[in-house]
RNA sequence: GCCGCUGUAGCUCAGCAGGUCAGAGCAUCCGGCUGUUAACCGGACGGUCAUCGGUUCGAAUCCGAUCAGCGGCGCCA
């Protein structure tokens, strides 16, 4: 295969500009086909790159033969280069199309695997290819909005951005969902089974580290070995994560509510066409305001009785429980005070021993938890005791309990699941749909 | 960890009370078409029916195991 020298580097216009009418009289183009069909006189070739795809006719008697040979020929995907003038025309899709006068097929692509007949194993054993599609584009677009958003609203709060290690060998949650590092030659002659966990949560580190910058977060992934097989779950997911000093539980929740409805406000701006592309009910996401409806876990537990389920204090609220109070809802909503088996780390509320000043966030449409979080223990005397009670060691916590011994004070922070989140803005009915590789029990591959 | 499902051509699938059942559409290739909208017309190419074993005169079809994958639950973000 001959390849053609780099080509000019410059005079190029995007097909966003193309279509919104705003080109001369003349443009060059550059990008993939994305549809193809030829009759013996006129191919049209519909074009792509990363802002839009455009209809392009090439006419036999008015390129160069060899020009529109390729154009006739050329299969899906071969990246091409052309000039011609822009014309709007109702016959073509978008309302506008190319003329060509030059048609230049830079690379002839091999049969693309991707057709219109789809499934979900061939698009997942393709990734690699399908994230050219329109769909992963426009939900990676979206994706890139949430990111900075979050980025940009806790520094214009003066929060410092930091980073916490993927190793570690402490539990935040439970130990069964923790993933182990292996490091081989070592562990055979040292017998250890493992050389270290992949980390659940930044959150031991965060509050570490609050102490000397007092408001912090970060955005890195976590890793959870669940053996879990939903819409919602990753084994490789990014956190989205905050601890924040001399902060109460409610104080954490507005701050998080005024992030909800920037991120919501910067992807509306930015990404409109994607979400319209992606077939999303934008109203929906216009239309949210804070402050977020929130209600007890125990007035939680009387509304799903009256649906007709059968709860008592201490039940953990499943998926399905979640979807009930969820499904109907246009609007995030917090769930407060859960019961103290929740979670040791959680400061139980002094006027309700039993509950915990500590929340999660329903993103609404039967989309569930994005949110979880919660005023910390401080007291180091009550950290050991929270510690026993749930029946964990705590040597295992050593240094965790260390930070508590020099100037403890009251702080909060809450964990974003930024893929779910990206999910419910995208309206995908499938978190992997919204990351590029996603990473599940069963799949580590493309 | 539990429950359910799938594996037949490059892709999507049909065929499964066992006996011309190796099929269709799309893709690809060849031919035709000056306006197509993942077009249309004609032709060609294309498969150890996931793997291994069993039942049977005979297995894509029934049974078992294995492998791969998908969905849901519990748990969580």
């Amino acid at each position: 295969m001959e390849y053609p020298e780099f080509p000019d580097d410059a005079g190029y216009t995007l097909i966003r500009d193309v279509l919104s009418g705003k080109s001369g009289k003349s443009v060059k183009i550059r990008g993939w086909i994305y549809r193809t069909r030829s009759s013996g006189k006129l191919a049209f070739v519909v074009v792509r790159d990363s802002t839009g795809v455009i209809q392009c006719t090439v006419s036999r008697d008015k390129v160069a033969k060899s020009d529109f040979d390729g154009a006739s020929k050329a299969l899906i995907e071969s990246s091409v280069i052309l000039e011609g003038e822009p014309v709007k025309d109702d016959r073509a899709p978008g309302g506008w199309e190319i003329r060509a006068s030059k048609f230049e097929v830079f690379h002839f692509a091999e049969t693309f695997p991707i057709t219109k007949d789809q499934s979900d194993e061939h698009l997942l054993n393709n990734r690699h290819l399908w994230l050219r599609s329109r769909n992963m584009v426009s939900a990676l677009k979206i994706r890139s909005t949430v990111f900075k958003a979050f980025r940009d609203y806790w520094t214009n709060l003066d929060f410092t951005e930091i980073q916490s290690p993927s190793f570690t060998t402490s539990a935040c949650e439970g130990g069964s969902t923790l993933f182990n590092v292996s490091y081989d030659d070592e562990n055979e002659e040292s017998g250890q089974k493992f050389y270290a966990h992949l980390s659940q949560s930044w959150q031991l580190y965060a509050e570490a580290t609050m102490f000397g910058l007092e408001n912090i977060f970060t955005l890195a992934p976590s890793f959870r070995a669940e053996k879990s097989r939903t819409r919602r779950h990753l084994t490789e997911f990014w956190h989205a994560e905050v601890e924040s000093a001399w902060l109460h539980n409610h104080q954490m929740m507005e701050l998080e509510e005024g992030m909800i409805v920037y991120i919501l406000k910067e992807v509306l701006s930015a990404n409109r066409t994607e979400l319209e592309f992606l077939g999303r009910d934008v109203s929906v996401l216009e239309n949210i305001k804070a402050p977020f409806d929130k209600i007890k876990y125990e007035d939680v537990l009387d509304k799903l009785n009256s649906m007709g389920f059968d709860l008592g204090w201490g039940d953990d609220f499943g998926y399905k429980e979640e979807k009930a109070l969820t499904q109907e809802l246009r609007s995030p909503l917090y769930i407060t005070h859960f019961p103290k088996e929740k979670g040791f780390y959680h400061r139980p509320d002094p006027s309700d021993p039993k509950a915990l000043f500590c929340h999660d966030l329903l993103a609404p449409e039967g989309y569930g938890e994005i949110i979880g979080g919660g005023e910390r223990v401080w007291s180091p005397d009550e950290l050991i005791e929270r510690i026993k009670e749930e029946d964990l060691e705590p040597e295992s916590y050593g240094w965790y309990l260390d930070i508590r011994k020099f100037g403890s004070v009251p702080h909060s922070g809450f964990g974003l699941g930024i893929d779910r989140t990206v999910s419910w803005i995208c309206g995908s009915d499938h978190i992997k749909h919204v990351i590029p590789f996603p990473r599940t029990m069963r799949r580590t591959t493309p």
